[in-house]
DNA sequence: CGCTTTTGACCCGCGC
DNA sequence: GCGCGGGTCAAAAGCG
């Protein structure tokens, strides 16, 4: 990785003038030392106590880059995991979604590809999607469709995403006996964005949340996280994604905390987006800088970089 | 009392 | 033009 090799190259730097270029004998620059010694007593010390500093944080810095390392690999297995659930998912939903459609519209069969656009220019949509998501993205990026697995004796269609929402409408669908519920954005109007949320017909485990537009506001989910109000602040370690959310109805977004109210919110299924990448990016980024423990290391790190050994507060 | 949720009515687009 | 279904509105109900 490049990082350990910047520790390595850093080290270097600090440790050359100890070590002695390679034109200069040892003994000169120990000459020196020894001559500074008499004129500046306990220069040695300090000397020393640097490179204790030094080695010290070049150690953190190794720490701080397996538990890097940890996290992209995690990371990439997770997503690995979300790609074969989705395909799974996709390929049982095919099926029986097609034959609904068939009810409603004649044009089916070929369907999938045709679907697509459909679906770019209406939300009004069904799982089938699924199999179309990439598609639909390229053609319309506003709109975009979440899975999330919850238990099946809750029957609350809550999503907790991170950002409020106020609850405007609900309908009982032809082709799905759970009902849809309809959101706009707490912000609204000035954030325009909506949501439908509907369980799955297939597996009522599985709740689909159908995103319109973007919201143009942060997610409340971050600042209450940085508030601390309540317990979804408890992302703690992890969570929340590109925006977080609220002290009100609440929704919060805990993808990746396994153990919510909602237990594992996993499919998404728009792994390759670019959207999903920077919310995944952006995840990952939060989740580090709200880990305490990442966040003093990293901050000892760079204060002893520019500081020295006696960084502390004052670089605060 | 104010805010949120519920729910029936209404609107609109699409297919026949 | 009509019916159907999805989406939205807004009054009423519920809740803290």
């Amino acid at each position: 990785m490049g990082s350990s090799s910047w520790i390595t190259s850093s080290l270097d730097l600090s440790m050359r003038p100890l070590q002695g270029p390679d034109r200069a004998p040892t003994n000169v620059v120990e000459c020196d030392f020894m001559e500074l010694g008499r004129t500046c007593s306990g220069i040695e010390d300090q000397s020393g106590a640097l490179v204790e500093e030094l080695n010290r944080l070049a150690a953190e810095n190794k720490k701080l880059t397996q538990m890097l390392m940890t996290v992209c690999e995690n990371y990439n297995a997770l997503r690995n995991q979300v790609i074969g659930i989705m395909s799974k998912n996709a390929e049982r939903e095919i099926s029986p979604s097609s034959k609904k459609r068939k009810s409603e519209s004649s044009a089916d069969d070929s369907g999938n590809e045709i679907v697509v656009n459909k679906a770019s220019e209406s939300s009004s949509t069904d799982d089938d999607d699924l199999c179309k998501k990439p598609r639909e993205e390229t053609i319309k990026a506003k709109i975009t469709r979440v899975y999330y697995r919850t238990k099946a004796s809750d029957t609350s269609l809550i999503v907790k995403d991170g950002h409020q929402w106020r609850k405007y409408g609900q309908k009982i669908t032809r082709d799905n006996p759970c009902p849809r519920a309809y959101f706009k954005c707490a912000h609204a109007p000035s954030c325009p964005v909506k949501k439908k949320v509907q369980r799955s017909a297939e597996d009522q485990s599985v709740i689909v949340a159908t995103y319109e537009g973007e919201h143009n506001h942060p997610s409340s989910s971050l600042l209450e996280a940085t508030c601390g109000s309540n317990a979804r602040a408890t992302l703690g370690s992890v969570p929340h994604s590109a925006s977080l959310s609220s002290s009100g109805p609440t929704v919060t977004l805990d993808l990746m905390k396994p153990e919510l109210e909602t237990d594992v919110k996993i499919s998404q299924p728009k792994v390759d987006s670019p959207e999903l990448r920077q919310f995944l990016i952006e995840q990952m980024a939060s989740s580090l800088t709200k880990d305490p423990s990442f966040t003093t290391a990293l901050a000892a790190a760079i204060s002893g970089k520019i500081v020295g050994p006696y960084p502390t507060e004052r670089c605060l």
